[in-house]
DNA sequence: TTTTGCGCTAACAAAATTGTCAATCAATCG
DNA sequence: CGATTGATTGACAATTTTGTTAGCGCAAAA
């Protein structure tokens, strides 16, 4: 069988201890041999699994690229919910999901100074998967403003705005955490406010 | 003389070429060499003029962050103004000064992951500056809400919207270049729109 | 039981990178 | 003019880090 237990194991054990030294240190910063020890393996088993460190985090990249925009089609693609609603489940959908993977925008920020060239060989699929969110949400916007329902608005800018607001709390968040003294029981309460904040500022824009 | 033209003129190529050197490849992937031969020196100077690598990205880590810092101040911290066109002012002011820095945004994103301790050592001085501008702000939207002028709102909410807002695209510029299939001509007018465009939402979170 | 293959290890090789140092060079000052 | 001081250089040392390889042990197949 393919997908033995052993090697499936050690094999994810390696690319969670990656995905964190990465997300920690970036990809020049990262170290193989503390991603072989987080991982509890040998480092030469890194290069067994994974040829070069470069493989190792291209693989990475991929994974956690197509988890994103996976999500983004999951949260705003609903196309039988009504716009606001529609929107406001986009939003609350795509915030939760930065709270559960906090570290994920930084990330996917240092991918693209480190290795754009993986980003770019996304390109295609990261392309067809924006269109068909931002034109199912752009029909939707252009039937309501033409109802008098809402303002005309470009769906484009729309998901620029939702995404500045949503993913930008997390990149900046250690800058956050020093601004506003924070503590571990205001974060989760920071977080709430924030995405019902986001929500209501989008809102706003559509609303007559 | 303490400030010669000659040392001056060296220790200023060094830092130049350093900000482009860890901008672009951020601390740990920064080399050294490749700084000293960009400032067109031996890679031995900067360790004359420098001591180590760290303490020449800790000198241009304080220059930038203070740079920002000031400009804050400068944007969003005149009185005199009404409060709509003191946001205005503001944003755009910010906006304007991203678009001749761009990268900045993701050097300080860079800083706050691979050397936090030297934001933290800033933290004080940072502090005064945010509570300076953000004092005045919530002062005059508490007496226009109280006169009917705008809504109630938090002034530290609208700082962390329009940080948000301006930055995001900056940071997040190689991907929307990918997304937008942004060409040097478009960008301008990209921006120019972008920047009218987070006025419009600040304004429309706060009018009536 | 033998063999084959795969996961795994330890030691090693090669390259790159930061930092140091002794020796110049240039200019200024006595 | 000679000397002192600071800037500059080239070569070198030390460390770190990625990647390789020969071989071991175990489990399944023959």
């Amino acid at each position: 069988m393919k997908e033995d237990n052993k090697t499936a194991d050690t094999e994810q054990l390696i690319l969670q201890a990656a995905y964190r030294e990465f997300t920690a240190k970036g990809f020049a910063g990262a170290r193989t041999t503390a991603i072989a020890e987080q991982a509890g393996v040998t480092h030469a088993m890194l290069h067994y699994y994974f040829r070069t460190k470069e493989k190792l985090y291209e693989t990475v990249v991929r994974q956690k690229i197509t988890d994103i925009a996976n999500l983004v089609v999951k949260a705003f693609g609903d196309d039988s919910l009504p716009l606001f609603e529609r929107l406001e489940k986009g939003i609350a959908t795509h915030f939760d999901f930065l709270c559960e993977n906090p570290e994920l925008p930084r990330f996917v920020l240092s991918v693209l100074s480190d290795r754009p060239d993986f980003l770019m060989s996304m390109k295609d699929d990261l392309h067809i998967k924006l269109r068909y969110v931002a034109g199912g949400l752009q029909s939707q916007i252009d039937e309501a403003s033409f109802r008098g329902d809402c303002r005309k608005a470009d769906a484009m800018t729309l998901v620029l705005d939702i995404a500045s607001l949503n993913i930008f709390p997390f990149i900046a968040s250690p800058m956050l955490a020093l601004v506003f003294n924070e503590t571990a029981d205001n974060r989760e309460a920071f977080l709430a406010r924030r995405k019902q904040e986001n929500i209501n500022t989008i809102i706003d824009k559509l609303k007559l």
